[in-house]
DNA sequence: GGTGCTTGTCATCTG
DNA sequence: CGCAGATGACAAGCA
């Protein structure tokens, strides 16, 4: 058995957690001590073992283990039983944490991991932050430094700093076997150990492939993972979206983990190379959008900042999967808790129930990378839509004249409407902004205290306007559960990035728009502006419709009243969206109508000509006819006389014409017969045709 | 300023 | 009956 060591048991872990939270200048009024009653992300990986499953020689991972080192977390935590805080070691980091004064604590796993994942990466270098990264990405998201079976044991209560040698130095001995992506990340020193593991994984299962590839044993073991794993078998029961998400970023990772590796450390060169600015100086819609771009122009190289920060993925999806949820907090208790809205924004990748409580500001960091890891083409299209904006909106205010003071309040103060500061925060604090950033910080600027304020911002996000009177507009139902704040999040900071395109933009952007792919709402956005403005996008940007007009006209009727019934608006905001999207249709019906009428006309046109064409045709025909028909007449009329004047009666006389007429019988006959006779015949044949 | 065209909008009809 | 689309009529904007 081998144990993962603490990575606070650095002895430099603790000072990097403090350079870090100093320089993200960030409190985020964390209860670290919820914190450590988590019970571990590793009972998936426990789950494995027990069900003796490839992973059974894999290493658990638990940032809380109840020896305040890394182990398995089944002897660590007894499922549905909560460690007590002050118990464990952990409750010296926390004293330890509070008494140096950090401003910034770690509440969820998720900052946890990242702090860690700092300091591991600080203290080792690129290959410390990998491995731990890469530890997190496949032993359910908690990154972690695999120390050696010497390591302190989980439970006999040695002090785990004492014990522990440095994070890199254990991830050298032993990668976080937990999954192949670890060893593909780290790949370059750990081959044989990689083989070994994977060797190991394969007698578990059987497997009959131990000569291929490592990573067609990689592939073939993550594909066989679902087929034996309980909990594995149930993201296959999810919807395919959801299920491509839970199990396609595992492949996404291990090719592209060393991207990941190195887009993790830059990001976080750049927190620490620049302390006072750490966030602004992330370019987040760089690097955002950068990754965005990558992702819809190559799946392979898509991945930078977002991939380096989507092991936290795995953190949700190990806990996700904990079968007995006992680290889920009542949805009673979440609700109370305003500041997790941005969690529940940042879930889409989960459903509703597995959203991560707890989770706060710094959580978004990993949540976009956990979204950002399948965006490699077409899926980044639909991740956009449920969860990239969100964390746009949560980057951006890190972006955007990031006050940490300020945030903390907001954190505090639910009901407030300081979210609307962030506006203000454009001048504020913020030193320099590029103008990508600032439109997707004034178009996803979404983070505030509460939904509210979310909402708002939102809605600037939306219309690109201000907030004259933010309580009154667009509310959003944030007691009702996870999953509808996040596909409401989804939506409206999906609606975000169109809406300044101008007539002719939006209608061609509609062309190709689709629900299901929306990446062009991002460059569109940067180049967002408010020139040209149609009188209802000005009346949207007035009332701060969260929607954009096109979206609101194009939308489906069954969207578009799931998109009115899942917000609250304010009967002003219900009637002027009806009114655009009435006016947007008739509007198009309208082109339609003369477009079609126009057609038509043209269509008569050609009929016209067409028949008078004919009708000349035909006229000339006629002509001929006629013609010939006098032609012919003019001939049997003087065959008729030349026949006559032949004629001779029994005298000898020639036979008068206007006496007799020629008749010929039907037996070819031709006969003289008198005009009389000849009129009386034919009155009687034409009496006996009719009687006929 | 008048004119013709385009476009948006409203009212109404239609399926 | 409600709704979405179609269409006539009107007005505004523009060249």
């Amino acid at each position: 058995m081998k144990y993962l060591k603490p990575w606070w048991s650095d002895g430099g872990g603790l000072l990097h957690l403090t350079i870090l939270l100093s320089l993200a200048g960030l409190r985020l009024d964390v209860d670290l001590d919820l914190y450590l009653l988590l019970p571990p992300p590793t009972l998936l990986w426990d789950e494995l073992l027990l069900a003796g499953g490839p992973t059974s020689s894999a290493y658990a991972l638990s940032p809380f283990p109840a020896s305040g080192g890394w182990g398995r977390a089944d002897q660590l935590h007894p499922k549905g039983r909560e460690p007590d805080p002050e118990a464990e070691p952990e409750g010296r980091l926390l004293r330890e944490v509070r008494a140096l004064g950090v401003p910034f604590i770690p509440r969820t796993r998720v900052d946890a991991w990242l702090v860690h994942s700092v300091a591991a990466g600080e203290a080792d270098g690129a290959h410390g932050l990998l491995g731990a990264a890469a530890a997190a990405s496949s032993a359910g998201g908690v990154g972690a430094s695999v120390d050696d079976s010497s390591q302190a044991a989980p439970g006999d209560g040695g002090d785990p700093r004492a014990a522990a040698s440095s994070p890199l130095a254990a991830g050298e001995e032993e990668k976080a076997p937990a999954e192949p992506t670890a060893q593909v990340l780290d790949a370059g020193g750990h081959a044989n150990q990689e083989n070994e593991v994977l060797r190991e994984r394969h007698e578990a299962v059987d497997h009959s492939s131990q000569n291929v590839e490592n990573e067609q044993r990689v592939s073939a073991q993550e594909k066989s993972l679902p087929q034996k794993n309980e909990d594995e078998s149930k993201i296959a029961d999810k919807p395919d979206w959801e299920a491509e998400k839970t199990t396609e970023p595992r492949n996404e990772r291990s090719l592209n983990g060393t991207e990941t590796a190195f887009s993790l450390e830059d990001l976080f060169q750049m927190l620490s190379s620049q302390p006072e600015n750490s966030l602004e100086g992330i370019s987040l819609g760089n690097t955002f959008l950068g990754s965005i771009n990558d992702g819809m122009n190559s799946s392979t190289h898509n991945v930078n900042f977002s991939q380096a920060i989507s092991h936290d993925v795995n953190l949700h999806e190990a806990m996700l999967l904990c079968p007995d949820n006992t680290f889920r907090r009542e949805p009673v208790a979440r609700t109370s808790q305003p500041q997790e809205s941005f969690l529940q924004l940042n879930s889409h990748t989960t459903t509703p129930e597995q959203t991560l409580p707890g989770t706060n500001l710094t959580g978004f960091l990993p949540l976009v990378g956990s979204q950002m890891r399948n965006l490699t083409s077409q899926d980044l299209l639909h991740d956009l839509d449920i969860n990239i904006f969100d964390d746009i909106n949560l980057m951006s205010l890190a972006t955007e004249g990031f006050d940490p003071m300020e945030v903390s309040h907001l954190f505090e103060e639910p009901d407030s409407d300081s979210g609307l500061s962030l506006n203000s925060s454009h001048n504020s604090t913020s030193v320099t902004k590029s103008n990508s950033s600032r439109s997707v910080c004034e178009g996803a600027a979404g983070c505030s205290s509460d939904l509210e304020s979310l909402s708002h911002h939102d809605l600037e996000g939306a219309v690109g306007g201000y907030y004259p009177e933010p309580s009154k507009l667009c509310h959003m139902d944030h007691r009702s559960d996870s999953g509808f704040c996040g596909d409401l999040a989804f939506q409206h900071i999906y609606h975000n990035h169109t809406y300044h395109l101008q007539p002719s933009a939006l209608d061609s952007t509609s062309r190709s728009f689709s629900w299901h792919g929306k990446s062009q709402k991002v460059s569109k956005y940067l180049n967002d502006t408010d020139r040209n403005l149609s009188r209802d996008e000005r009346r949207a940007k007035a009332l701060h419709i969260p929607f954009s007009v096109d979206e609101i006209v194009r939308m489906p009727v069954d969207s578009f009243n799931n998109m009115l019934s899942r917000h609250y608006l304010t009967d002003l905001q219900v009637s002027l969206i009806r009114d655009i999207r009435r006016r947007g249709k008739n509007k198009v019906a309208a082109q339609n109508c003369r477009k079609r009428k126009l057609d038509i006309i043209l269509n008569l046109e050609d009929d016209l000509c067409n028949l008078q064409a004919k009708k000349e045709i035909l006229r000339r025909e006629r002509a001929q006819y006629n013609k010939a028909i006098n032609t012919m007449k003019q001939k049997l009329h003087d065959l008729y006389h030349d026949i006559f004047s032949r004629l001779r009666d029994d005298d000898g006389r020639p036979v008068n014409p206007n006496q007799y007429v020629l008749q010929c019988s039907q037996d070819g006959s031709v006969l003289i017969v008198p005009k009389e006779l000849a009129t009386s015949g034919h009155k009687k044949e034409n009496r006996k045709g009719k009687r006929k």
